[in-house]
DNA sequence: GATAAGATCATCT
DNA sequence: GATGATCTTATCA
């Protein structure tokens, strides 16, 4: 069954952690790709300085002070697309970075959008869409499968940059 | 194995 | 005009 709203309306890093072994739904015309998550960030507020939000609400960050569920998708480095999915209630700026699925090989956010075809005209999207969502097809993932580690490429964050909140997902 | 640099542009100052 | 939620390739050890 497909995730909803109520899904995402919770804790940033609950929703990161849950977000493993469910799977990221791509349909792009008559093609649909399917693919377990098995890498997550959580980017967790305006005091969070990893977080973009830490800037500010801009043209850029207002969707992730918006409601959950909707899709939060930026260009990075000028070349790389990453995808968000925005977590927590209304007005609170937060995301789940998905960082690499399992199908198509993914070895990061910026190849993983490359692979199955997202970029910024997704931005944006409600929980609802019809081109981009997550599915829980009923995995379920044990405590013990679940790495936790720092998040990658936020050396800049201070104190943030050594958060747990990255978490990886063992074996398959 | 580790570290460094280059690609390249939307967004913010 | 500066700066990245990255990745690839090159160079050194």
């Amino acid at each position: 069954m497909r995730l909803d709203k109520d899904f995402y309306n919770r804790n940033t890093i609950a929703v990161a952690r849950d977000l493993l072994g469910k799977f990221l739904v791509r349909k792009k015309g008559r093609t649909t790709i399917a693919a377990i998550i098995t890498e997550t960030e959580a980017y967790c507020g305006q005091e969070d300085l990893a977080c973009h939000a830490s800037k500010g609400c801009t043209a850029r960050t207002k969707v992730m002070f918006g409601p959950p569920g909707f899709t939060y998708i930026y260009l990075i480095y000028g070349m790389y697309h990453c995808l968000n999915f925005v977590t927590e209630q209304e007005g609170y700026p937060a995301a789940v970075l998905i960082r690499a699925v399992d199908i198509p090989k993914g070895d990061g956010p910026g190849k993983l959008c490359r692979e199955m075809s997202i970029d910024k005209t997704l931005n944006v999207l409600p929980p609802d869409n019809n081109q981009l969502w997550v599915e829980d097809r009923g995995i379920l993932v044990p405590e013990s499968d679940i790495k936790e580690g720092k998040r990658i490429g936020v050396d800049y964050a201070g104190a943030w940059k050594d958060k747990l909140w990255r978490f990886t997902l063992l074996n398959g």
